[in-house]
DNA sequence: ATAAAATACTTGCAAAATGCAAGTATTTTT
DNA sequence: AAAAATACTTGCATTTTGCAAGTATTTTAT
């Protein structure tokens, strides 16, 4: 029972793949960490530069060019909160948003069809598990130091 | 039911940073990519280039000159095989087998960290379902082009 | 047997992504 | 009201990336 790595190696990396037929939609054609940030700011209410830029383990600086990347794209939008002005704050056009979507679409069709070659019990299963598996990973000491 | 995409992004985010902790043992310091290579190349039995380049989805020019840097350390062996002079072999040094051997022993104590948070049971069907998620994946349309 | 095509790489770009350090602007603490 | 902290941005310098063009070898076709 000692290839755990293996397991999670392999599991890993063909999400990554599938992760990767992201971003092409229509004319846009944004990176996979363009698409990490859409998805983030997505499910967030206003979220802050440094809120997601947390959330995806990324330097600020890095982070801070993506968006402007992504604002030029005209997909997101940045202005000072009200509350603090040092604070950015982000959301969707509705371009970006109707990208986000697509994206998230696809994701779900491409899961679906992987989940199709698994009995109803075990859809059920693996669900829990994965389930399971993040709450352990909550729980964890090793991991996963950025994360909330 | 329908958060399939963000607990797979859950569980790939966190097992991505889990990951970047590894790589540094003593006085070798390498990239997360560079211990993916170790990995691939010493779970198989000489391996050519287009092997690990393509276990690992990355261009084949981009991963020449990892495995480069990877001889420069010490790391690495790369010898043309006997048998088609076009292809190069590829091996672990002691000291890279070392590092390897550190690097795997490292991840499964944090996975057994992560799994340390779990009952028996609900250890056994988090494993049993990652090997469904591999073969439906490995069946699956869409996911992952380059894959075995 | 020899020319043409295919394969397995390497190297030369040029572009994109990264992080650290230093800077600005605002807010909080003292 | 000054000092410290926070939330960013910008200037590097480095690393990573992939495509295109090159070399060497092997396979296929003629």
């Amino acid at each position: 029972m000692e290839n755990k790595r293996e397991l999670f190696q392999s599991m890993v990396k063909r999400f990554g793949l599938l992760n990767r037929n992201c971003c092409t939609v229509g004319k846009v054609e944004i990176s996979l960490v363009q698409s990490h940030i859409l998805y983030e700011i997505d499910r967030r209410e206003l979220p802050s530069m440094q809120e997601v830029a947390d959330a995806l383990a990324t330097d600020l600086s890095t982070f801070s060019r993506q968006v402007q990347s992504l604002i030029k794209l005209n997909l997101v939008v940045k202005a000072p909160s009200d509350a603090d002005k040092r604070i950015s704050v982000l959301w969707l056009t509705e371009e970006g948003k109707e990208l986000a979507t697509v994206i998230q679409q696809d994701m779900e069709a491409h899961l679906d069809e992987i989940f199709s070659h698994m009995t109803e019990f075990e859809r059920d299963i693996v669900l829990q598990s994965i389930k399971l598996l993040n709450e352990a990973m909550a729980k964890s000491s090793v991991c996963c130091k950025p994360m909330y």
